[in-house]
Order: C-alpha cells, then sequence, then structure tokens
DNA sequence: CTTGACCCTGTAGTGACTACAGGGTGCATG
DNA sequence: CATGCACCCTGTAGTCACTACAGGGTCAAG
C-alpha cells in the first residue's frame, strides 16, 4: 500500500501522513525499493484511530495518550475515561461560549437598520465607549 | 499613556498590543524620550473596538474591514452587515458541528464500563474497523 | 523514450498570538 | 550618587495541526 492509497483509504491527505510520521503518530512504514513508503493493514488501523479521534475533536496529544493506552490492553480504561470526560468538558465549555456568541451577534445583527456607517448599531456596538472608533 | 497602562484598560497582553501594531490595525503611537509608547484617547477607543470584536469572534482580518468602514462615516452599512452576517453564518456552523461531536462523545463515554482496555468502549469506538488499533 | 501520475525531502506559511533573550528607561529608596 | 526594581524596547522563535510549495526522483503505459 503507497501512502496514496493509505490516504485515500483514511481521507487524509498525503502529507498529513508524512506529518503524522514525523511527530511520532504513525510508526515509519518499510520503504520499496525506490524509497517508496509501504504500508500495512496495521498502519491503516493506526491512521483510521487517528483519524476518529481527530474528527473527535481529541488533540494530537490526547491521540497520543490515548494510543499509548490501546496499546497496553491490559491496563484498566480508567485513563481513557479520564481523557474522554476531559475533552467532552471541554467541548461543552466552547459549546456555550459559541451559544453565547452567537446571541450576541443576532442582536447586534437585528439591530442594524443598514443605513449609513455614522449610526451603524453593529459598529456602536463594537465600540464600548459610546463613541465609534 | 504608555502601554502597560492601555493594555490593563482593555484587558490585552502589551505583547499583543505590540502585535497589533505590526500587523497595522493599530496605529504607531508617539514615543517618549525615551522611546516608550505613548498613547491617547484615540488609541483606547480602538483598541477596545479591536478586542470586543475578537470577542465576538471575527477574525482580525474582519476587524481591518470593519475598521475601514467605520472610519466612512458616510458610507452605508450594508457591507458592515454583510461581514457581520457572514460570521454570525460561521459560528453557527462551528455550533452544529460542536453540538454532533459533544453527542457522540457523550454517547461513547456512557457505554464504557471502565474494565480493561481490551474491551473498553472508547477505545473501540475510536476504531471503525472493529478491532483495536 | 517520453509523458504523466505518483513519490521523496525539506522548508516556509497559516492565525493570533505567546514567550523569551538581551538590553534600555524611570522612579524611589538608601 | 548608587542601586534595585518595575516597566519598556527590539527581534526572534514557538504554539497547533496541518498546508503548500520547490526541486527533484520513480514507475507504468503508450
Amino acid at each position: 500500500m503507497t501512502i496514496g492509497s493509505l490516504a485515500e483509504a483514511t481521507q487524509t491527505r498525503v502529507e498529513t501522513v508524512r506529518w503524522y510520521e514525523k511527530v511520532g503518530l504513525l510508526p515509519p512504514p518499510a520503504r520499496s525499493k525506490g524509497n517508496y513508503r509501504l504500508y500495512g493493514p496495521e498502519h491503516l488501523r493506526r491512521l483510521s484511530f487517528i483519524r476518529r479521534g481527530r474528527a473527535l475533536g481529541f488533540t494530537v496529544e490526547q491521540i497520543r495518550d490515548l494510543l499509548a493506552l490501546a496499546d497496553d490492553r491490559e491496563r484498566s480504561c480508567g485513563e481513557v475515561d479520564t481523557i474522554a470526560r476531559a475533552h467532552l468538558a471541554d467541548v461543552e465549555r466552547k459549546l456555550a461560549d459559541l451559544t453565547r456568541l452567537a446571541s450576541e451577534l443576532r442582536e447586534v445583527i437585528g439591530q442594524c437598520g443598514c443605513g449609513s456607517v455614522a449610526d451603524c448599531r453593529i459598529i456602536e456596538a463594537l465600540s464600548p465607549l459610546g463613541e465609534p472608533a
């Protein structure tokens, strides 16, 4: 399996696959006589894991930890749970922030009568001192 | 007003103020005889505008555009409205993404009985081929 | 034997800062 | 007057997770 097929199979860019190797998430594969990377099913599994983790918003560092934990099959999965819960808490914080932000934006936009900038409510809302900047 | 007081007044780091100057959001202020930056109320207004915009999630480029529009007080604020609406659409897209993500995470976490990694549901959920990585 | 798709390494860029290193300034205290 | 300390200066490099080349090599088909 060349890097191109692996990338296609996992919906990843070729450069990204090489980057995962460089930062140590993906082990260096064998090389062909022409120095092409040659991947096997184990690489496909591991890269799929990484991509799924990224899609769920885990950071690369979190995935590195999860991979290390996953490799040690006897270990209790309490640490895995901890990472996942911490991440969920993070996501929920961002969600709350964005929700507040969206409603503030909607309010600001709703007030704009689209006259001239001189009395634009959006510009005013951005100028906390009351005067336009 | 020194950079330190300006920074404190706007809840900004000193380095960030200098960075805004470097990228052209904040005009270079006068200097003291010891080469310290000296700011006036106009700078305070402009920096407040920038910080409020950032807090609402506008990018620096969007703020640059908004500042240019705000400076031209005769212009119709249609362009301002366009930028704000585009940004709101963006925020709402992110909100939808995060909401989906959070519910996926909650589901994954809910299934984990916290036994050994070998049958951890979280690890399994990350391994789309059915086998742990 | 040439074309074109693929692959290689290495470096630089993205956004919005943050974190120094290595120095200078200004004011209060001894 | 000397010293200490908080503050300021410039410039560079680091963050995160990639992305985008530049400049070259490999491989299979026609």
